[in-house]
Parts: structure tokens; sequence; C-alpha cells
DNA sequence: AACAACGGGCTTTTT
DNA sequence: GCCCGTTGTT
């Protein structure tokens, strides 16, 4: 919640900065070189000229790109012109804090680092009566301009089945990225000839609405900041040149995520000291989908060709079992560079590989098995995650992690900036501070409820419409007010004088004063208030909005020049937010729950990799062309190399697709890791307790591994090792008692083997009656109670 | 204008 | 199975 307050926001003044002289080199500041391995110390060195480093996964990629950056500080570059961009604001604040830690405070915060998205938001804002937008330019979300694609579409008369929000946004996207205007979209040949025989005739005709549509609302969409940004430095030489030298080293994490449009703002922005390093791994680029493009790698060599080459190959995450798993994978796809990732680190075990009959049942084992290791082993919950193809499949595995009362986080899906009740008093914020917005406009003319229903609303766009006017404009228009009964009138404009007079204080009022004032006037505290006593979620609702009030009242405070900081301010990065760059401090110790593409540069103990199955991962989508194959198989080789010390995979027999029960098949992907790195387990079905199968560490693998490059591995005992060192019996294994029931065996690590008498209570107090025949009877509450089932 | 009931489509991934 | 938007009802 509290990223954007702490993130930083990089001043890009314009006009020209004077250039530094340069600080003599002192020698010996950087002992933090020692901790690099060779290939890594060389690509941090040499940071002049063209550069591009192919990091295979967990090779210590952030390490190099941020010692790199200190290295450079140290070097007397001035931090100023130093850019960083990353995919993810996550990412940017890491990196930053690392920074931070070595050059310190007022260094680091001088480089500009952020995601394409984020740094270049700002410099269209700075530049944006260049492009004759506001400076206060509203970001529209995938939502808004689904929604504006909608409308548009029904203005234009035309089938919305055909014609649906989400296809013709993907086909403008698309565009977009590859820059492709809509004029030069409707005067292309190829294209216009593809939409015929898809029959939507009408695209481009949609596409150039929307695009003057956004531009009369004031709004820029995600594709759009990378759009303009070219545009800008297409046609304004001074600031092109000026951002040339303000940034004369660029650093671009992730390279093999970019998109036309990227790779082209990065290519001009270089062009004049061509001191570029881009960072990357083939592998790992999962991201084609929207746009991404793995030739910008492969490119690289032909618009630098004098650049340096440096590969870091040396994996320092996973156990050697994962790595060469994860090779014995990646060795399947036809497109790549070459290059070949080991470890030093132990052998580990082998990548278990269980079936079960249901996604339920495939639920229920994950959690038990989680459970079981945990208590076993001594680990955190943080130590764990799941890793799922779809978001959808989140569900059994919260279920059955509840049922075990396992703390767990599910990150992705909804996020916190997209909840109704945010959008809602955000729309609210972006009208006010941009009365073009007509995305904003449309979501709260009439919530809360205020009489202006659907029908005035529709006369009043047409009627602006025909005058030129926005929707906004059109609701102040004494002729077109005129057109409406009086208590129409009347409440238009309540309305329209509520945020008028918004829109005068909003540039003067500090942001918490101006959003409490929104908040009350709109009515829309009020309503969320009283909808409190309806359930949990009208409570949660209400929540959010404190939350997301007091996040407002703690960026106004943050105040570091004295300066006030206002609403519009606030808005300018919330767009851009997802709250998988946020964590919560309660969210710290828990089970991680997520999509493969969100997984992407984490790592974790040991990792459940679940739902292998064919038509769901690969996807049933992919199964089209080799190239969309092989993008699924870089994202199976992501998850796995996401393990530092295991990693169990599952799939189902059937699970529910659309709420019907389908059969599945084992994933491919399965078959595809070279054998000697898995073993299949087989499991009692009926929720999977692995206490018979059990998961002692199987013993050392036979032949074949001996040609891995380090001595045999300590660890392959290590979890008997670890078990005698704490004392306790290495046959004891506390079990899952969230169905003991009475009348069952169990055995206590010091009372010995007893009998369930009685169970009393619910939650955290629930209790059972033992009788120990060598003890007597004990009660004992479970929550805390170590038992191993013996015999139910 | 407000609410309930119904039906359709959806699910690949997200800055 | 669930969410969303549309339709029908008062």
């Amino acid at each position: 919640m509290d990223s954007f307050i702490c993130l930083d926001r990089n001043k890009l003044t314009p006009g020209y900065s004077n250039f530094p002289i340069l600080p003599l080199i002192f020698a010996g500041m950087s002992a933090y070189l020692d901790e690099l391995n060779e290939s890594q110390r060389l690509a941090v060195i040499n940071y002049e000229g063209p550069s591009m480093v192919i990091a295979g996964a967990g090779s210590g990629k952030t390490r190099v790109l941020t010692y790199r950056i200190a290295y450079m500080i140290d070097q007397g570059i001035d931090p100023f012109n130093i850019l960083a961009l990353t995919f993810t604001n996550k990412a940017a604040s890491e990196m930053k804090e690392r920074i931070t830690k070595i050059v310190g405070d007022s260094d680091a915060r001088s480089v500009v680092m952020g995601t394409f998205h984020s740094v270049f938001s700002r410099i269209l804002r700075i530049n944006s009566e260049r492009l004759g937008f506001p400076q206060n330019f509203t970001i529209y979300d995938t939502q808004d301009s689904k929604s504006l694609i909608k409308d548009i579409v029904k203005e234009l008369n035309l089938d919305d089945k055909l014609y649906k929000p989400s296809v013709v946004y993907g086909r403008i996207s698309t565009a977009k990225n590859q820059l492709v205007s809509s004029d030069e979209y409707a005067n292309n040949a190829e294209i216009i000839s593809e939409d015929y025989a898809n029959k939507r005739p009408m695209m481009a005709t949609i596409y150039k609405t929307y695009v003057t549509r956004c531009f009369k609302a004031g709004a820029m969409d995600f594709d759009d900041l990378l759009f303009y940004t070219n545009v800008l430095l297409r046609d304004f030489p001074d600031v092109l040149q000026h951002y040339q030298y303000k940034f004369r080293y660029i650093l671009v994490d992730e390279y093999q995520d970019t998109n036309f449009a990227q790779y082209l703002i990065v290519k001009k922005l270089a062009a004049v000291f061509e001191n570029i390093c881009v960072v990357g791994d083939d592998a790992q680029s999962i991201y084609s989908f929207r746009g991404a493009n793995i030739q910008n790698i492969l490119n690289f060599r032909k618009d630098y060709p004098d650049f340096q080459l440096f590969k870091l190959e040396q994996n320092y995450r996973s156990t050697q079992v994962i790595v060469e798993a994860a090779n014995s994978i990646i060795k399947n796809n036809r497109d790549q560079i070459e290059k070949k990732v080991w470890t030093e680190n132990d052998l580990g075990t082998k990548i278990k590989i269980v079936r079960t009959l249901t996604d339920n049942e495939e639920g229920n084992l994950v959690a038990n098995r989680i459970f079981d290791m945990k208590r076993g082993e001594g680990l955190e919950y943080r130590d764990f995650a799941i890793l799922y193809r779809t978001n959808r499949q989140s569900r059994a595995f919260e279920e059955a992690l509840r049922k075990l009362n396992l703390p767990y986080k599910i990150y992705g899906g909804l996020s916190f900036y997209q909840r109704k009740e945010i959008k809602d008093i955000l729309a609210y914020f972006r009208l006010a501070t941009n009365l073009k917005d007509e995305e904003a406009l449309k979501r709260i003319i009439n919530y809360p409820k205020r009489g202006i229903g659907q029908t005035t609303q529709e006369g009043f766009i047409i009627k602006s419409a025909e005058k030129g006017l926005t929707f906004f404009e059109g609701l102040t228009d004494p002729d077109i007010l005129n057109a409406f009964a009086s208590g129409v009138r009347s409440k238009i404009t309540e309305f329209t004088t509520m945020i008028q007079s918004f829109h005068a204080q909003i540039d003067k009022l500090p942001a918490y004063d101006m959003a409490m004032e929104i908040a009350k006037s709109s009515g829309l505290l009020k309503e969320l208030y009283n909808e409190k006593d309806k359930g949990p979620e009208e409570v949660e609702r209400y929540q959010n909005i404190e939350e997301l009030i007091s996040g407002i009242k703690a960026f106004t405070q943050q105040n570091q020049e004295n300066e006030t900081k206002t609403l519009p301010e606030f808005l300018i990065d919330v767009a851009l937010l997802t709250d998988a760059d946020e964590q919560k401090d309660e969210d710290r110790n828990k089970v991680s729950l997520m999509t493969i593409h969100s997984s992407k540069g984490l790592e974790f103990k040991h990792v459940f990799l679940v739902g292998l199955e064919e038509n769901l991962f690969p996807s049933q989508m992919s199964l089209h062309s080799r190239a969309e194959l092989e993008e699924e198989r870089r994202l199976f080789y992501v998850a796995l190399t996401r393990a530092e010390k295991t990693c169990t995979i599952s799939y189902a027999n059937s699970r529910f697709v659309f709420g019907s029960l389908q059969t599945s098949e084992p994933s491919r992907f399965i078959t595809e890791i070279d054998r000697q790195y898995t073993e299949h387990e087989t499991t009692q079905h009926g929720g999977g307790r692995s206490l018979k199968s059990g998961r002692i560490a199987e013993p050392a693998f036979s032949g074949g591994l001996n040609r891995l490059s380090t001595p045999p591995a300590k660890n392959l005992r290590s979890l008997d090792e670890l078990k005698q060192s704490n004392g306790t019996n290495p046959d004891f294994q506390a079990s899952s008692l969230s169905d003991l029931k009475v009348g069952y065996n169990v055995l206590h690590e010091t009372f010995g083997r007893g009998k369930v008498i009685q169970i009393t209570g619910n939650g955290d107090d629930k209790r059972a009656v033992i009788f120990f025949p060598k003890e007597g009877s004990k009660t004992l509450l479970l929550r805390f109670a170590k038992l191993q089932i013996v015999e139910e």
C-alpha cells in the first residue's frame, strides 16, 4: 500500500543541465567487487560502450546491475546521468534500496530508475504541451480503455459480438506496440486485408475514433505512454537531444521482455553516447503475448556491432538437480542463445512428480505436504510457493490451506487499485484533476445515486458531441441544459458545481485535505459507511477506502522539501501501480500463491508446481504454433528455476473447467525433464497425507549424475541429519490434525502412544482429550500439539 | 429508476 | 462455477 509513497519521484526537470566534470577516480572504494565472480565482475566494471549481459536464472543478475551502477557512481559518473529501466516497480525499488546501501541516499536518489511506463509517463507530463496533452493527463487503465471501446462500437452501430472490446483492444495495443499509428493502420494493405478476412473491416475506424476520443479526454492508455514517447522523441529533436545528454548511461533490465516501442526509445536515447547495457535471459522471455520481442536481443548485435557480451552462467540459487532439469527442458527449444547454466550447489533431491484424481485433491495434497514439511523441517511459511498457470487454479489450494490453518497470500488477481470502490473514488480524483476525463465522469456521474440516469446521460453525450464539446462541457452548456426538464437541470448543475469546486482547489489544497473533502462531499464515504452493516464485503470496502485515504495522508506528509503534495501528484503513479509492487508486513511470512508469470524474479526454498496437464500447461491457446509452445516451455523453465531446494510437480486426472468435470492428460513438459532428475510418487487417495509414502529424502541417485561438475552432494542425507541434530526422533512426523477424530491412535513425542477420547472446541481453541497408557489422560490444544496419527 | 432473475461467455499470462 | 451485463418486472 505505501510503496507509491516511498517511491522516489525523480525530478526530470526540463531545460539543459550543465555537464559535471568527472571527479578523479579513487581506488579502493569498491570492496564489493570481491563479492563477484569473474564474469560478474567483468560485466560490472566494463561500463563504457554497448554491452549485453545474458544472465541465466539465479545467476546474480540484480547484483550485477546494482553493483554496476554503484561502481559507475564510484568511478565518478554523475548519478543524474544514469537511467535504469526495469520491468516492475518492485524491481526498481529493490535495486534502488541496494544501491542506496552502497553509495548512499543522495546519490542513489539521483539515478532515474523505474519501469518504462513510469519513467516515460513523467517525461511525457513534462513535455505534454508539445503533444497537445494537458500536463495532468489521465492514464486509462485497461478497464477504461475497454469501456471506451465498447461505447465507440455502440456508437458506430457495430456488432458487439464481432467487435468485442478485448479483441479490439488487443488489436489496437499490438499496433501501438509496433508504433503503427491509426492512419498507418488504415493505409496498411496487409493489416486491412487481415481485418477483412476476420470480418472486422471497421477496425481501422474504431482505432482512429479511439485515438481521437482519448486525445479529447486528455487521456493516454498504457501503450500510449510508449507510443507518444516515441512521437515526442521523433518530432522534437531538441527534446530528444536533451534526454540523450541527460541519460548518458542507460541500463535495461529484462531486455528480452521489451517490445518494439520500448526498443526504439532506448535505441534513440542511446544514439549519442552508446553507453547502453541490456540485461536479460532469452530463456525467460514470457511476455510475447503483450508485444515483447525476443528479436530485440538478437538484433542488439546488429545495432551495436562492437558490443561486449557477458554471460552469467553460474547459478547460485538452486540445487544441481533443479539446474540440470531446467537445462534439459529448455534445450527442447529451437530459438535460443547458446549458454550453459551450472551450479556449485549441492546435488539436492529429485523432482517429485505426483498425480491426484481431482483438482481438489491436488489442493489437499499440496497443503498437507506443506504442513508436514514445515513441521518436520522447521521451515517458515514463506519458504513455500505454489505456482500455477492460471489464476483460477488458486481456488483449490486456497481452500485446502485454509482447512489446515496455513497462512497464505494470493498474489495477482484483482489489485487494490482495481477494486470497484477504489476505482470509484479515484474517478472523482481523476475528474477533479482533469475535467475532460470521460471515463471517470461516466463512472461517477450517477454514483452515488443522484438521479442522473442512463437516458439523461446519453442525451448529454449526443448533444455534447454534436457541439464538439466534451461530456463535462456539455453538462455545463446552457443551450444543452435547456433542452432538459428543470428537475434534471438542477441535479446536473448541482453535480457539475461540486466537481468544479473540487477542480478549483485541486492544485492548492494538500492531497489529504482534498481527498477527504471529495470523499465527504461526493457522498461516497457516507454511501459506503451506510452499507457497512450489510456484510463483511461492505466492511472491507469501507476499510479499503480508509486504507487509500491514509495512504494519501502519508503521501501528503512525506514533504521532503517542505512543498505541498497535491492530489494530481498522487495520481501520477497510481495507474501504473499494481499491488504486486507492495509487500505488507503481515504478508511476509505466508505461503505464496501466484501465477508463474508473477513469480518471475522471485525464489523460494520449496516450490510446488501444479496443474501440469495438457491444455492447461501448456495452455490450449499455445498449441497452434511452435513459437507459442516454446514460450510455454520457457514459462515452465521460469517456474522450475524459482526453486532453491525442492520442486514438487503435480497434476490431476480430472478437474472442473467451466463447471464441468474434464479429464486431463499429464503435461508433455513432465516427460521432457531428463528422467534422472525426477521420481514419480504414488499417493494414497483422499487428500494425500504423506505419512505412509514418506517424504524422507531419497538415497543417492544411481549413475548419470556423476558427470556433474561438483563433488557428491552433502545434503543427500541432510534431512536425516537435520532431524538428528534437532534431537527429535527421526521417525516422528507431526500430522495435520484438522481431521483428527475420536478413536484415532496417535503418537506424541514425549507421552508416547495414546488414543483420542474426546474432541472439544473449534478453531484455535480446538482441544483433544487423549489417553496415554504411560501418562494418563491429557488435554492438548491441537493448535500446539505435535501428534502423529498412527492409525485411524 | 431500482432491483431481481436470467443467460452468456469465459480463463493464459500483466506493465 | 462465477462474474458480468442484459432483460424483465414493479
